[in-house]
DNA sequence: TAACGTTATGTAATAATATAACATTTATAA
DNA sequence: TTATAAATGTTATATTATTACATAACGTTA
């Protein structure tokens, strides 16, 4: 289960931006949204989505610069986080597999280096964009 | 085996710089060290990485925004990525394991969607830095 | 080799992404 | 209540990346 956070003011208003928007936003996009609710800094956007990942509530899609709401509702994926991405219409979706999470969990090599976290990013063509 | 390509000037240039460094290099710092060369603007940087990513011979970190060389001489791995970071020392070294490149690439779940290419960041502590 | 298309280069300006530094306020909990 | 941590507000600035436009070099093939 995961612990239930009280998010702050402008943690809230982010989060709920992404999380209704239900795709990848930019910190300037989200910035532009949320100027009417009193946000008027880029570092107010940032503190907030850094939070928001720090507890699992957003993801950073690092090839995109972008931000997306957890789509896994029981997860503390945080640290452990797969998507697809579609390289055409950019539909990216968070992609829960247990047998990739536990594969890729539990991976290690002879680096000796223990892995605490990983991201792993698919890109291809979605089911649309492939049919056009 | 992997095709051969001709790199142009700039491209040899700003290859040679990052091969040698041994590590990820940020396109700023490219841009510094290779000034004396008669690099002087961003956009000649970032054209050159452009295309060493795309033929393979360097990969972009994006959890860094950094560029390494490919450290797999005989791969044309530039669609099927694997990276270990050390969250410490920012150590950072290409993984090449076929298990994992194997499961990764025939990847796939019921989203109808194909995946062409991934790009996969482990995190963690190194085995110097772990032992501090 | 001349003509063509493609790839690479040069240059200036600017857009997009992200953080530093500092002051103040609010929430938490001992 | 007091002190400690977390969050906010604000300005400025750093870092990363692209647009737009002009020119040059390269590779093919007629």
């Amino acid at each position: 289960m995961q612990k239930e956070h009280n998010l702050s003011k402008n943690q809230k208003i982010i989060f709920d931006l992404i999380d209704k928007s239900g795709e990848p936003m930019k910190a300037y996009s989200i910035l532009f949204n949320v100027q009417k609710k009193g946000i008027k800094a880029p570092l107010q956007v940032y503190r907030a989505l850094d939070k928001l990942v720090e507890i699992g509530k957003i993801h950073k899609i690092e090839s995109r610069n972008a931000f997306i709401a957890c789509q896994n509702s029981s997860c503390q994926i945080s640290k452990a986080t797969a998507f697809s991405i579609c390289e055409s219409c950019e539909n990216v979706s968070e992609i829960s597999n247990s047998k990739l999470s536990k594969y890729l969990s539990n991976f290690s090599d002879e680096s000796g280096m223990k892995y605490s976290k990983y991201n792993l990013e698919f890109f291809g063509l979605c089911k649309k964009c492939k049919s056009k």
